[in-house]
DNA sequence: TAGATACGTTGAACGAT
DNA sequence: TCGTTCAACGTAT
């Protein structure tokens, strides 16, 4: 048989017949696998019986199945995919209630065998385009890890609506290649160092050269910046322009290119995955300053491009490439597409991309759709107990499930204190308390009760054994050193409660992440008052962690120590659980980090202990260093002088260092003009900034500034406070507000600490006035 | 082509004076 | 003018 990875799956209503295909890459290159005679199904209830006429209703058929609130169920199958979304608006119209009738026929098709991207199949095949084409083979899942080809794809424009060029670097199992392809005078033709540099006389026949080029190269993948949004976008309108076929897939289909407001942009392609770094790093859990190209490639390979000027200098020095200097254009481009490439090496996008498809079972181009990835495994296993699934609902919502329990925290500074917490909670949580859809209505069954008195069958249940088999994975994941797969596993197996407690998902039900957070409130109060009685004092805790002072003369050996403790509250908690309610437990807390200093500051607003945030001196046996959680330093909205000053108070807090002097003389500095590189605010627009109606922030009021072409599309805005009011960077902004730096950036951050030496920022700020006198 | 809740801070907007 | 409410954003877990 032959092995083989897929890549993206369809079904097309070929005359009245329903054709599912599935396009792949093996070692022996592109395969499509198409299926025919699987006719599209869900399901009603059998108790149903006048139904009317459904067009292209082949068959109703008794199964020994059952809905969720078990109701007897029948299977509808139907000749296309067309003729069930007819049947089952039909239906709805007539209040006839459908089962499964979402779940897309390729998906389908996938779980129900159990197949996770890996495939083995065996059968003839015709060669169509270079790709070998099955009809009806046999097919199985398989373990197999493919080899893939790898294109960046970058093009050039002018300002107004002409394509410069083309260029492209591929990379991966067929080798290396690149090209730039440019419209110029075919006489001018000329060579560059790293690559060809090729010539063509009008934007149609680069388009040409550059379609066939990309079909002879035959890439797996197509990735780039924004690719889709811009330069797929731009390259569709040039090619009807032109009156030529947009399709860079490798069936017959045209590629479709969608913008889903809010959701992005998607592109449709038969046999290739298109990835954009900036949203598939985002949903891989990268974070940056912002997702600009230059930024991001600085952030991860301190290298950047080399026209790095943004705003209008930037097109004006590739149109004046373009005119006078064609080789340095190409470079330009060609260092892009390198780039993007690097950025995805360098992370390790695609291996962790295709590791999420081999977890999750969803292909490539779906991996990050998490109520998608509980269907794949969850669907399945519950026909084979006999039960199918709700539809995904409408729009039902009653009152949200509550979420973690975080403590009060005790304020001021503190020495020698230990986080520890529990290795995935609310995974844990799921497989000692056997919370899942199934268990829960099968909870007449073996009933054992959660913490907060939900019932849950103790013995009937998939979801938990499904967690075992992915700790397990997880474990020998990192042994082999594999942490593209051990993060593809984490990534699943804590999208669970989230899946559960969101309306869209097919398994919502109020009692799920109720149960979960529940329990999670339960044993983390339990732990607190566990080292209470031991005699320590816990002087905060978030949700799966305690933040523990250690006494006596623990802090000399404060790694064994915390060590212990976590030890000891897993060994107390499963004796508890066990005798509290029958459960096995498998919570498991760790030892996580030591601080030497640690500091808890007041709510600005109440003066109460403010949750979410704090500073310590992290000590991890060889070296110290600050570390900031929920404080202006790690915000990305606030000031560099903020982050700088925050920084520096903090160090002369811990080590018992004066800062009046550094307070005041900061402030003296930052009215002289020394710090004015760092008074820039940065800010995310949610939406266009003429469309803010019930307030309009001060970052907003700076973008309504920009010229209107600007405004468009702007997602972040980046101001100075004038005292003309907020300005945006890219305006004049001279008048700076020195006093508004020291107020709303400096004052308050100061009197987070000074109140401990009961101090008052005036005074500092007012000393230093009366010297000026 | 939708994983969750808890929380802090700022400044605009609003209503009462 | 003053106090309160709330939209908006970003963060912790």
């Amino acid at each position: 048989m032959q092995k083989g990875f897929l890549l993206t799956g369809h079904f097309e209503d070929y005359k009245g017949e329903h054709i599912l295909r599935f396009f792949g890459k093996s070692d022996a290159g592109p395969f499509c696998l198409e299926f025919t005679g699987q006719y599209p199904v869900f399901f009603i209830a059998s108790e149903e019986s006048n139904l009317p006429n459904l067009r292209g209703l082949r068959e109703r058929k008794k199964v020994n199945l059952k809905s969720m609130a078990g109701l007897e169920v029948d299977a509808l199958y139907f000749s296309t995919n067309r003729d069930l979304r007819e049947a089952k608006d039909t239906l709805a119209d007539r209040g006839i209630r459908t089962y499964e009738s979402d779940v897309r026929a390729p998906e389908r098709f996938l779980m129900e065998r159990f197949i996770n991207g890996s495939v083995e199949f065996e059968g003839e095949f015709k060669s169509k385009n270079n790709v070998q084409t099955y009809r009806n083979p046999k097919i199985r899942p398989a373990t197999y890890t493919p080899k893939l080809d790898i294109i960046s794809v970058d093009i050039e424009t002018s300002m107004k609506n002409d394509l410069f060029s083309i260029g492209y670097h591929q990379y991966g199992a067929s080798g290396e290649f690149k090209k730039v392809f440019m419209v110029g005078d075919l006489r001018e033709s000329e060579h560059i160092e790293e690559c060809d540099l090729e010539l063509y006389p009008t934007e149609k026949d680069l388009l040409m050269a550059f379609d066939n080029e990309l079909k002879t190269l035959d890439p797996d993948i197509i990735i780039g910046w924004h690719v889709i949004g811009f330069d797929m976008s731009f390259l569709e309108r040039k090619y009807t322009q032109y009156g030529l076929e947009f399709n860079w897939g490798r069936g017959k289909s045209k590629t479709r290119i969608t913008e889903r407001k809010g959701a992005g942009w998607f592109a449709r392609l038969e046999g290739r995955v298109v990835i954009d770094g900036p949203p598939s790093l985002r949903s891989n859990f990268y974070s940056f300053e912002n997702f600009k190209l230059d930024t991001v490639a600085n952030a991860l390979l301190g290298d950047g491009k080399d026209i790095t000027d943004t705003g209008g200098n930037k097109v004006e020095e590739i149109e004046r490439r373009f005119r006078e200097d064609k080789k340095a254009l190409a470079k330009y481009n060609l260092l892009d597409c390198t780039l993007v490439n690097r950025i995805f090496q360098k992370t390790g996008l695609i291996e962790m991309i295709v590791k999420r498809t081999i977890i999750c079972g969803l292909l490539m181009d779906r991996v990050g759709v998490s109520t998608a990835a509980f269907d794949h495994f969850f669907l399945p296993r519950l026909h084979r107990k006999g039960i199918v699934a709700n539809n995904i609902p409408e729009l039902v919502r009653d009152a949200g499930a509550a979420g973690g329990f975080v403590m009060e925290p005790e304020v001021g500074v503190h020495d020698h204190v230990v986080v520890l917490d529990f290795m995935s909670l609310y995974p844990s949580i799921i497989k000692t308390f056997k919370i899942d859809p199934y268990s829960r209505i099968k909870n007449d069954i073996e009933t054992g009760a959660t913490p907060s008195g939900l019932s849950f069958s103790r013995t009937e249940h998939i979801l938990p054994d499904f967690i075992v088999e992915l700790m397990e994975l997880r474990a020998q994941a990192k042994r082999e050193k594999d942490p593209y797969l051990s993060q593809a596993i984490k990534i699943l197996m804590n999208s669970f409660y989230g899946v559960m407690g969101s309306t869209g998902c097919r398994f919502y039900h109020a009692d799920l992440p109720t149960a979960i957070t529940e329990s999670g409130q339960w044993v983390l109060k339990t732990a607190i008052t566990f080292f209470e009685s031991e005699g320590y004092k816990v002087i905060y805790g978030d949700t799966d962690s305690v933040f523990v002072k250690l006494k006596g003369t623990d802090h000399t050996q404060p790694f064994d120590r915390g060590e212990k403790l976590a030890a000891m509250l897993t060994e107390y908690l499963s004796q508890k659980i066990e005798t509290m309610f029958e459960a096995k437990s498998e919570l498991v807390m760790e030892f996580e980090k030591y601080y030497k200093k640690f500091f808890l500051p007041a709510s600005r607003g109440t003066g109460e202990g403010a949750k979410k945030k704090y500073v310590g001196l992290i000590f991890d046996g060889d070296v110290e260093k600050l570390q900031f959680a929920g404080m202006e330093y790690v915000r990305s909205d606030s000031t560099k002088l903020a982050k700088t000053f925050q920084f520096g108070l903090y160090e002369k807090l811990f080590s018992n260092e004066e800062m009046e002097d550094y307070i005041r003389e900061f402030v003296e500095e930052l009215k002289s003009g020394a710090f004015d590189k760092m008074l820039e605010y940065s800010k995310r627009l949610t939406k266009a900034p003429d469309e803010y109606i019930k307030s309009i922030p001060p970052h907003v009021k700076a973008a309504l500034q920009l010229p209107k072409e600007d405004q468009k599309n702007l997602r972040r805005i980046s101001y100075i406070i004038t005292r003309r009011g907020p300005v945006p960077i890219e305006l004049d902004h001279s008048d700076i507000d020195y006093q508004h730096y020291i107020d709303k950036q400096i004052r308050p951050l100061a009197e987070d600490v000074l109140w401990l030496k009961e101090k008052s920022f005036d005074d500092i700020i007012t000393g230093d006035q009366l010297k000026l006198f």
